[in-house]
DNA sequence: TGTACATCAGTGAACGCGCGTTCACTGATGTAC
DNA sequence: TGTACATCAGTGAACGCGCGTTCACTGATGTAC
């Protein structure tokens, strides 16, 4: 995955090392750290299971990060990432301003939170500890602002307006609500299966019209 | 609950039995987990926090509660009752069956996730760590079946069918998400000002379509 | 070209901490007689 | 009615654990000369 490694960090800088004992530390321990959010979930990933995964001290992690923290917002920085280039791909395939386009990003919305649930809860449950981040609200509004276009252009709307953001805000909750449903494994409370893409695209109809 | 700590009753021997037999402690060492868990989260709650609170020993808990999981999910049972209750009581002061109703439900719902984050979460995160509890199950699908009851009576159908049970899930979906979203300050992602409430009416409406 | 040296990522050990849980105990209470 | 006694709900101390973080260090690497 191309976000991994030090470029965010070290955009500005021309040092550019590559060859140590373990490669690019920093890379591997997010990836050991994205792997125990999902295995464990955001609230029992420990440095030291990390360090462990990556086959390192628990000191070497203090290299690259501050704390604890600075480790999991990076790994929410990067789901970020994931999910507006998810979200990307799924509105390049298809016409702007339809139901359709709209759709294709409900579902890739609920498709990432299924495929990454714990990086998912971690993107979006991190502000209750700490403060919040500049530069995830930055890639949060970039990523809303994805659906705010095709809502836009749905609405035949020159600019994002405030009705464009009202509904974009109502197809987001169904969105995000869907998710956590599903990953919180409350679905089954429903007696009668439901269709989950379909109901995605039902619920888009709906909240347009 | 009037409750005073432990340290105040030691300090006059004549009321000391009630301190060592309080025959209450139960509800208090709940009442100091469902305070914790609003303060710290459901994450950093602790067993011996709350009996700091409670004024007692770190022991004691486990005259009534097995484990540390238990004194969570009684908390997260609770709150799904006063969940339930709130729901009814909307309910109760509306029309069956009328925009007006269901809307209410949904302001109950978003309210008391406003009003108990910290609980909020943990009736819908505890899954994760643990199996499912079927008391837990039984009381959400009894929560769930006030909205259902709502909808079918609103679409006029005798029974709660494949479409309410569809049509209700879409609507809980989307007061979930805008719960979420509210309590983990997500919403400044967006740029124009959003009356949640007249859009949870909004949506209904529309989903009910 | 070889070498001295600065740089710096990772080591290994240690720390203090709060946690969940267990244990033998003790003090308070309700009740049978 | 008073008392012996079983029951029960707490105590206080201890445990082993894994955690986040710090520290002085080591040794591989790139580079200046």
């Amino acid at each position: 995955m191309a976000f991994y490694g030090r470029s965010e960090i070290n955009a500005s800088s021309t040092i550019q090392k590559t060859a140590y004992h373990h490669g690019d530390l920093r890379a591997q321990l997010l990836n050991a750290t994205r792997q125990l959010v999902e295995e464990k979930g955001p609230d029992r990933f420990s440095i030291s299971e990390a360090c462990r995964a990556a086959g390192v001290t628990t000191a070497a992690p203090y290299r690259h990060f501050s704390d604890k923290r600075e480790m999991l917002v990076a790994v929410a920085m990067e789901g970020m990432e994931r999910l507006r280039e998810a979200m990307k791909a799924a509105v390049a395939e298809r016409t702007d301003g339809t139901v359709d386009s709209i759709t294709a990003l409900g579902m890739a919305y609920v498709g990432f939170a299924k495929r990454e649930p714990g990086v998912f809860r971690l993107m979006f449950g991190l502000t209750r500890d700490h403060g919040k981040h500049e530069l995830m609200m930055a890639l949060g509004q970039e990523t809303f602002g994805i659906l705010l276009s095709q809502v836009a252009a749905y609405l035949g709307k020159p600019n994002i307006d405030d009705e464009v953001t009202r509904r974009g805000f109502a197809l987001w909750t169904s969105v995000h609500g869907m998710s956590f449903l599903l990953i919180d494994d409350k679905v089954d409370v429903v007696k009668f299966p439901i269709d989950m893409d379909e109901l995605i695209g039902e619920m888009a109809v709906r909240l347009l019209a």
